[in-house]
DNA sequence: CGCCAGGACGCCC
DNA sequence: GGGCGTCATGGC
């Protein structure tokens, strides 16, 4: 990754990224995608951070009105820059599926999101559809200026107060998990430093946290590359492509092979509807 | 109208 | 410990 200051802007070249693939593959909801001079432009933010970031037509990035130090304080840790993911891909196409997956969407990059703003989102995304879950976080966040609530002050809602989220039953997971979270008895910093079977069974204490949930958890919130997260689209390629069990040479980075393979299954069935 | 969505819970056996 | 109905809501 090389990047360069322009006026208010840092300019970044990385060839292994993609904004489209990255920031609109169903590992974070708060990104959205808005109209421009540029080729593509995101608007979001990670917790209370704000971007703007653009594609452009040369595969360069502008981040827009970013300083040096934030850049490289915040950005450059969220955007996982500091992975060299050609030596990733390169070893997972060992693997003929995983291959074809990579060079479908070699843009993909594990983003290092916030672990409480990603356990409310997951628990929301159970049973549920991205613009959906897209939705009910916008409206979370609209209640609170725009900002992901504190644990502190989500744990103050009931399911009552949180129905203007039109969340249905995860209403009541939310607030379990913020009180759990504000209270300190469920402690999502020290879960990030567990052996990963115990640090899924304590998240897995929280009503509404499953296995697929912790996963994603563990995965999207923790920088866990070897959390896994099944859901109906990776059944599909482990029923199709892996009747035998997923490669083991990938087990370490399985979590970042699973975007690769989530982004593939979900738009070639796309393209066969 | 019915079906499905990046599932988990509660209850059954 | 596995199987199954149920849970809200909205897009299609």
């Amino acid at each position: 990754m090389d990047y360069s200051i322009k006026g208010n802007d840092i300019i970044v070249s990385e060839p292994d990224f993609d904004l489209d693939e990255t920031l609109d593959c169903g590992q974070a909801f708060r990104w959205k995608k808005i109209d421009s001079d540029y080729k593509i432009t995101y608007q979001g933010r990670f917790l209370n951070d704000d971007l703007t970031v653009s594609q452009t037509d040369n595969g360069n990035f502008i981040f827009h009105n970013t300083s040096e130090s934030d850049f490289l304080n915040k950005w450059v840790d969220y955007f996982d820059f500091n992975t060299n993911y050609s030596e990733l891909k390169k070893a997972f196409s060992e693997d003929e599926t995983l291959s074809k997956a990579c060079s479908f969407a070699g843009g993909i990059r594990l983003l290092r999101q916030n672990s409480w703003e990603c356990l409310i989102s997951f628990i929301i995304s159970q049973n549920n559809n991205i613009p959906r879950i897209k939705g009910i976080i916008d409206r979370l966040c609209d209640n609170y200026n725009s900002l992901f609530p504190e644990p502190q002050q989500l744990s103050q809602e009931t399911p009552d107060s949180l129905s203007y989220l039109r969340s249905g039953f995860r209403a009541k997971y939310i607030c379990d998990a913020s009180q759990k979270v504000s209270s300190g008895e469920t402690d999502l910093a020290a879960i990030a430093e567990m052996p990963i079977d115990q640090a899924r069974t304590e998240l897995k204490k929280i009503k509404g946290v499953g296995p697929k949930v912790a996963e994603c958890v563990l995965l999207f919130g923790m920088y866990r590359t070897d959390a896994f997260p099944i859901d109906v689209w990776i059944k599909r390629v482990l029923a199709e492509y892996y009747p035998n069990g997923f490669p083991d040479f990938a087990s370490q980075y399985a979590g970042i092979a699973q975007q690769y393979l989530f982004h593939y299954i979900r738009n070639i069935s796309r393209s066969c509807e």
